[in-house]
RNA sequence: GCCCGGGUGGUGAAAUUGGUAGACACAAGGGAUUUAAAAUCCCUCGCUCGUAAGAGUGUGCCGGUUCAAGUCCGGCCCCGGGCACCA
């Protein structure tokens, strides 16, 4: 029996502010949002990525958390146990900078933020078990990441190395790549440096092979996101190739490098290392030139984009390598583009073959030998213009020549390998997992050092370890640095000093998903809860976290899953990534000639002819600004549009239903007001509908629906209505076109709204018609669907109805349109008995006037029936 | 630079397996209702020609496959996202 106070809805406007409160109060009274384990019931496990506390939500989490709960809401009406939880990204760098700006600290910022956004999370209606909610920067839940990490310490699954930063020379402070605005730090303007630091680092390239295969035990997830991941993995198979050094360098005998084209080594004209390579440095100690080149190399961001489109530099070291097979001497140079951090620091030239490679040599004019013979299609291949990339016979390579790519391939690795001087290896794209931040606002990283450099982890019965909330930010230095007593601390009775460095963000983000489903208060998870809901079947967020966050969130699984903390491989079966939020943005130029962005709601617009916008002015003060388009709503560009705003307007189903119908959900998503007013339009209409309905027409007996008996007015109702249900259910479940889905059910409210009601059979189907509606718009707009559910006078709880079924004989039709074409042109349409056969179909067509007039003089060479819907005449 | 998407009316989009291109909306124009306005309801609406019936044409560009192409294949142009310390 339902508890829901239909009297307190009954008025005959709708009005979202009352009705929405009502409704969510009524989910409170209900618990119907909470999720408990039960074995004898089908478990759903629904999640949206969840928030970082800003301050307040933006449209992208209107429209994340919308289709989220869209598809929880679904499922609980297609009868499974759902839990949909949320919880908050809280440790990061906004934080830090919100705290020097407000002069307060970032914990109390943070949580502030989070209060505020959980009244807005609510007032739009999201079904969320709020008792499972997650709050990272809490150290209840940190400690278990810091705990694990301690496992994987032990296990040697974590190490420590040199890794490079971007280094403020000023401020004396590591920068994020965001922090870095055209070489320069943001605060202090000095040209930033890379600076090599000891880093920790996790082995996720140990799990390269696992995270690659697994790929394909994930149907459900869009093949983009798949193929990204693969070319991040990035496998390859290639040889390792050692090259003699002709005298003996800062300790180096040889220099190792890895070639995915061994085949071309023959054309192998020269070697380049890294600026940071020990030999490189070595020799610079006595050359002040290379020390020049050397400093130089540090003025760039650590960003792979820079990498690749910076101008490509090198310098000779004056030293000579032997080429392994031919004994030739290839001069090694220093090159800005080869990265330290990635393999040996080494790689070998093939100026003939590659194209970066050939660049250098041209520019630097070294030797560039053709090994590989040009195809036959390639007629116009010139070495002398750019490389020849192409896998083909091998040529001027000694006994090689003459081979195929392939067989050069396996000879050469395997002479190599002979001589000791190389081997076929595996190599991925995919680095270690750098966890190390020099920030303070983060889980602190639960190792201590001793005097002598020597790392440990925190012991079990120390952890957490709690990071000081009650802080001032200077701005420059971690206020766990600054504060010299922090470190301080014991480890087996002996002094020591704690890291000062905290983890990266997404350590957070890749485990959130397992604690949400069982948090004890005595151990990271309850395995036994823990897998009954995982993994998840639905997870919802941005396409931007294709990559990194899912890569690590699908790694960090397979280590719970080591140490048998959950039982699957994977942690997400289904995957759905929104597109952005975009908004139209308005600017103008200062003196400076800098753009001043103007929020969208304080411009006049202008139109073209066509009533497209072309520019505005400031309303307040008339002055003209230029029109940027529609781009995605940021705080750069000022164009963010407030959901409180349209909520406090329209209510939360009006901005619920807007985000879902105006675009398919990986797409794009314009904001448009007049679009918002649409929504809402069809919501008053959809309340003056049922609400007459209800008042003229609902009577308690209601009769049964006499099926064959029905006029063919009222079948074609029930066909609309019948299979409107059928392609909704499958534009929800399987597609996940929640845009269509809505269209669909404007087009039911539109048939109903047409449809005359004369009998008791009409009110039957109407009525039929009218639950059904309600119902599979429950999961998009729930507010509005509880009270019309309260004056249809259900007493039934609607969160957990069944989903409406289709009555496969409501479907059958007795006329058929069938379109008729000749040669490919529509040229008539025909409504035929739908059980008309071919023969019959065809004379039909070949009769009609139209068609005639099209084949007149012509002879038919052929007739294409496809049954129930065209028939193609081909006449000449 | 590398990787991944996208391009259809005035606008957002639809066309699910190769079978009526433009559903559903927004905007615009016309009309009804109203003292007036708001709200609501009805009609028109890709482009060109035509009173209409209808004809021609049309899914970024060029070419191909097919009885039939927005959809498949090859080449090109343009726009957006990610690139390891923003989350």
């Amino acid at each position: 029996m339902s508890s829901y106070d239909e009297n307190a809805t009954s008025a005959h406007t709708y009005d979202p502010r009352s009705i929405e409160q009502d409704a969510q109060q009524h989910w409170i009274n209900t618990k119907v949002f909470e999720a408990n384990q039960d074995d004898g019931k089908e478990k759903y496990y629904c999640m949206s990525m969840f928030p970082y506390p800003s301050g307040r939500l933006h449209m992208g989490h209107v429209r994340n958390y919308t289709i989220g709960d869209v598809v929880s809401r679904f499922q609980r009406m297609q009868g499974k146990n759902v839990l949909q939880p949320i919880g908050w990204d809280a440790f990061g760098l906004p934080a830090e900078n919100a705290a020097i700006e407000n002069k307060t600290a970032p914990s109390k910022w943070t949580l502030q933020n989070i209060e505020y956004m959980k009244g807005q999370l609510n007032a739009l209606g999201f079904g969320y078990d709020w008792r499972r909610e997650v709050t990272t920067c809490d150290p209840e839940y940190y400690r278990w990441e810091q705990w694990f990490f301690t496992r994987l310490f032990e296990k040697g699954l974590v190490y420590k190395k040199h890794a490079t930063v971007n280094w403020d020379p000023v401020d004396q402070t590591v920068l994020a790549n965001e922090q870095v605005i055209d070489g320069r730090g943001w605060r202090s303007g000095a040209l930033v440096e890379q600076k090599e630091i000891p880093q920790w680092f996790i082995k996720i390239t140990d799990y390269a092979e696992q995270l690659l295969a697994d790929l394909d035990k994930l149907p459900d997830w869009p093949a983009q996101v798949k193929t990204a991941q693969r070319n991040w993995i990035g496998r390859s198979e290639g040889v390792e190739i050692s090259f003699d050094l002709a005298k003996e360098t800062a300790g180096y005998q040889d220099i190792e490098v890895y070639t995915t084209r061994p085949d071309t080594l023959y054309g192998a004209t020269y070697l380049a290392i890294a600026a940071q390579h020990p030999i490189a440095l070595s020799i610079s100690e006595d050359n002040p030139q290379i020390a020049a080149f050397i400093e130089k190399c540090k003025n760039t961001k650590t960003a792979e984009a820079e990498l690749a489109t910076m101008e490509k530099l090198g310098i000779d070291t004056g030293l000579f390598a032997a080429h392994p097979l031919t004994g030739d001497a290839m001069p090694i140079w220093i090159a800005n583009f080869v990265l330290m951090g990635y393999g040996s620091g080494a790689v070998m030239s093939v100026p003939a073959h590659d194209q970066r490679d050939w660049e250098f040599a041209t520019k630097y004019h070294l030797p560039i030998k053709q090994v590989v013979e040009f195809k036959q299609d390639d007629i116009d291949a010139d070495i002398s213009k750019a490389a020849y990339c192409e896998k083909h016979t091998v040529i001027n390579s000694g006994e090689y020549s003459g081979m195929s790519f392939e067989s050069a391939f396996d000879a050469i690795a395997d002479k190599l390998s002979q001589m000791n001087k190389g081997k076929k290896t595996v190599n991925y794209r995919l680095r270690d997992w750098g966890v190390s931040r020099q920030r303070y606002w983060g889980a602190p990283i639960p190792i201590v050092n001793d005097e002598e450099g020597h790392s440990y982890a925190v012991a079990e019965q120390d952890l957490p370890v709690i990071l000081p909330t009650d802080v001032v930010m200077d701005g420059v230095t971690s206020p766990i640095k600054a504060d010299p007593q922090w470190a301080q601390t014991q480890h087996n009775g002996k002094a020591m000093l704690r890291e000062t460095d905290t983890f990266d963000t997404f350590m957070e983000s890749s485990w959130y998903y397992a604690r949400y489903a069982s948090a004890p208060s005595d151990a990271m998870l309850d395995p036994k809860e823990a897998n009954y809901w995982l993994p998840v079947d639905q997870y919802i967020g941005g396409i931007e976290h294709a990559i990194l966050h899912l890569l690590y969130a699908r790694f960090f699984h397979k280590l719970l899953r080591d140490e048998d903390l959950v039982s699957s491989d994977e942690p997400f079966k289904r995957l759905l990534c929104q597109g952005m939020v975009l908004a139209n943005a308005f600017y103008s130029k200062a003196d400076n000639g800098k753009e001043i962005w103007h929020a969208p709601d304080s411009i006049t617009v202008e139109r073209d002819d066509k009533g497209r916008i072309c520019g505005g002015v400031v309303t307040d003060t008339g002055a003209p600004v230029q029109y940027a388009g529609m781009i995605k709503m940021s705080k750069s560009k000022n164009n963010g549009i407030d959901p409180q705003k349209v909520i406090d307007i329209y209510g939360a189903d009006t901005i619920r239903l807007y985000t879902m119908f105006a675009a398919p959900p990986e797409q794009d998503l314009e904001w448009i007001e007049s679009g918002v007013e649409g929504a809402n339009r069809f919501l008053r209409r959809l309340w003056r509908l049922v609400s007459e309905f209800a008042s003229e027409h609902l009577q308690a007996d209601l009769p049964q629906i006499d099926s064959k008996a029905l006029s063919k007015k009222q079948k074609a109702l029930r066909k609309e209505v019948h299979s409107k249900i059928e392609s909704i259910t499958d534009d929800v479940e399987r597609r996940q076109t929640f845009n269509t889905a809505v269209a669909k059910m404007m087009e039911l409210l539109n048939a109903l709204q047409k449809y005359e009601l004369n009998d008791a059979q009409d009110t039957a189907i109407y009525h039929e018609g009218i639950i059904a509606l309600t119902k599979m718009l429950n999961p998009y707009t729930p507010h509005i669907c509880e009270a019309l559910w309260g004056l249809l006078k259900q007493t039934s709880a609607l969160q957990t109805q069944a989903w409406p079924t289709v009555d496969q004989s409501a479907l059958v039709e007795d006329e058929k349109l069938i379109i008729v074409q000749v040669n490919g042109k529509v040229r008539a349409k025909l409504t035929v008995p739908a059980d008309i056969t071919n023969p019959e179909l065809e004379a039909m067509a070949l009769a009609h006037e139209n068609v005639v007039s099209f084949t007149n003089g012509k002879t038919v060479r052929k007739v294409i029936v496809v049954p129930g819907k065209l028939v193609n005449i081909v006449a000449n």
